[in-house]
RNA sequence: GCGCCUGUAGCUCAGGUGGAUAGAGCAACUGCCUUCUAAGCAGUGGGUCGGGGGUUCGAGUCCCUCCAGGCGUGCCA
């Protein structure tokens, strides 16, 4: 929470506890209690701004009845030197305080004061943080997964910047291994089907249009000269041609949806680097690997796992979990972050226990390294789960989405839910233009305040600083939630960081724009008295920034008239 | 079999570290524009919080158990 509205709780608990103190010298509490309470901002206006359960946190500890303990800290409070009036004990046990019209002046004034940077905190200051998501397979097209993923990653990155952490946002390139050659494999045969060769892709080749399409580019290009080479030649050079175009395609349509990676890191460069070598060998130096069958095993029932696995094959090549091995490595020791989060789909939970054994065995990276699982998207039109294209009858890819659904939405939308949890895209809802759609809701109430401030200026009349009984004039209760709501902002963007859930501040975005609605309704700007005028002013300028603030961390459009 | 995730209104979902009468939006019905954008607001109806136990001043939230659905459990990635 901001530091303002700390101080203000902070005052107040101190305040509790001295009347805590007092109450028992006066022979009201059996003792001076000294257990922990909590303070909150209770969800029913009714029950105060702020409330704490100190007298049900103390009810065994004093051995008496919660309401007793609440009324005579009622008694004692002092409530000078803090925002609140007033203090009263409420139902089983509350103590409900009451603000001063002066909290809600010093807020706006500190949303205003603070600008920007409203919102923000320092708690992750010095940490340095690797954000590595989609990383796509380079093989093909990017599909639906990624594409939840890409809008989860990025926003997450902007939150974890926003609460003061040095963010690098990073692609890992699988450019090795077993699938490239597999992509090497089916290239071929598609190449040589273009010339006319009798070949079949076996089964576990990628049988996608896109290939084909590279084999023919590629025999556009250079003709039947890679025909009479050595197979493995060949294969190298079709992969060699291939896979840039595909990086580039995945970075094109990551730059469409307006996603911007600090590093680009390829899995190959960890063979080249002697990374993949090093780590193999520290872990026979552990003494937590063994040979069977020709293979090398790691002992990964020792930590935590159902059985061990194999991380060199029979045949001498490593298998796929230690280039990724190699590659945490490199993050937490070579370049040396502070923490790596990494967002991956749900089926590959197994994968992540699996890791974290390994970097626990070679003992690095402990707690340093995070998992983001996220839940299957289920795209759905008419009410019905879509899987295909509607053009072209394949699977959907990132690309169709970005060419049927406004960046804006599929940014807003695919950062509504919990990462953990299932969730259901409506895509008649992210296309229209109305009131359903939470991101023009949210868009529409900035577009209102620009116009009111527009039309204002046509009548000569603009924004100027309030002094603090000016501001006091906002005692509505619109304006008192409204302003609540704004004095949340820091909180929720701390608690999205730590549980890594930027839906926390798309979700803030909606009730702040909900919450400026109602006011809008009830209480006039224009044709008020000019120092109530200028309040509300006032009032409407944090709105307008906040929620501009935050659609623009999101890189969600943020227009001015709608 | 074992592990992880999910189960809250007809639908899509909120409900930090246990707190007051479980909340929004959509859909249905009823109102509100000669004054700042009606892409808005207000109101009405709608619930065995998957079931059952337990912990305590107090459980949608924590523990146990069962049910239903998704995913995982390769010398695939």
């Amino acid at each position: 929470m901001s530091q303002l509205v700390q101080r203000a709780q902070e005052q107040i608990r101190q305040a509790i506890e001295a009347a805590a103190q007092r109450a028992a010298q006066a022979g009201e509490l059996p003792q001076t209690p000294t257990g922990a309470f909590s303070m909150e901002v209770p969800a029913d206006r009714r029950n105060g701004d702020l409330s704490s359960n100190a007298a049900m946190a103390w009810t065994r500890e004093l051995r008496q009845p919660p309401r007793k303990t609440a009324e005579a800290l009622a008694r004692h409070i002092d409530l000078t030197g803090t925002y609140s009036l007033r203090c009263e004990a409420a139902g089983a046990g509350f103590l409900n305080f009451y603000y001063g019209d002066s909290y809600y002046a010093d807020i706006v004034a500190d949303v205003l004061d603070k600008g920007d940077q409203y919102g923000r905190s320092t708690i992750g200051a010095g940490q340095r943080v690797l954000v590595e998501f989609v990383s796509a397979n380079p093989t093909g097209p990017m599909h639906m997964g990624n594409a939840r993923g890409g809008a989860l990653g990025d926003c997450l990155a902007t939150v974890l910047e926003a609460v003061g952490y040095e963010v690098e946002r990073e692609f890992y390139v699988n450019d090795g291994g077993n699938q490239i050659e597999k992509f090497g494999l089916s290239l071929d045969i598609r190449y040589r089907q273009h010339f006319g060769d009798v070949v079949e892709l076996p089964e576990d080749a990628y049988y996608g249009a896109d290939i084909t399409q590279r084999a023919q580019d590629f025999a556009a290009v250079y003709g039947d000269s890679y025909l009479s080479c050595d197979e493995k030649e060949r294969r190298a050079a079709l992969v060699a041609f291939a896979l840039p175009k595909n990086v580039e395609e995945i970075h094109r349509n990551l730059e469409r949806y307006r996603i911007e990676y600090d590093n680009w890191f390829y899995e190959s460069s960890l063979y080249k680097n002697g990374e993949v070598d090093r780590v193999i060998a520290l872990l026979k130096e552990s003494g937590n690997t063994y040979e069977q069958d020709g293979a090398l095993w790691f002992k990964a029932t020792q930590f935590g796992c159902d059985k061990d696995f194999v991380i060199v094959r029979a045949n001498g090549f490593p298998t796929y979990i230690v280039p990724d091995i190699a590659y945490h490595y490199n993050k937490l020791v070579t370049r040396g972050f502070h923490r790596a989060i990494d967002i991956l789909g749900a089926d590959h939970h197994g994968y992540t226990l699996r890791l974290h054994a390994v970097l626990n065995a070679l003992k690095i990276g402990e707690g340093r390294l995070d998992f983001v699982l996220m839940q299957m998207v289920n795209l759905m039109r008419g009410g019905e789960a879509v899987r295909m294209s509607k053009r072209t009858g394949k699977s959907l890819t990132l690309e169709d989405l970005l060419d049927e659904i406004p960046i804006d939405a599929l940014r807003f939308m695919f950062n509504m839910r919990d990462p953990g949890a299932p969730m259901d895209f409506d895509l008649d809802l992210a296309i229209e233009k109305s009131s359903q759609n939470p991101v023009y809701y949210c868009q529409y109430a900035h577009a209102r305040i620009c116009s009111l401030f527009a039309r204002l200026a046509e009548d000569g009349i603009a924004r100027r600083s309030c002094s603090s009984e000016e501001l006091a004039l906002l005692r509505a209760p619109e304006e008192r939630e409204l302003i609540t709501l704004l004095a949340a902002l820091t909180g929720e963007i701390a608690e999205a960081a730590r549980c890594y859930d930027p839906a926390r501040v798309t979700r803030y975005c909606t009730e702040l724009a909900g919450q400026f609605h109602r006011f809008y309704n009830v209480c006039r700007v224009k044709g008020e008295a000019e120092p109530l005028m200028q309040a509300r002013l006032s009032l409407c300028a944090c709105v307008r920034d906040v929620l501009r603030n935050l659609m623009q961390m999101f890189k969600i459009d943020v227009p001015e008239k709608m």
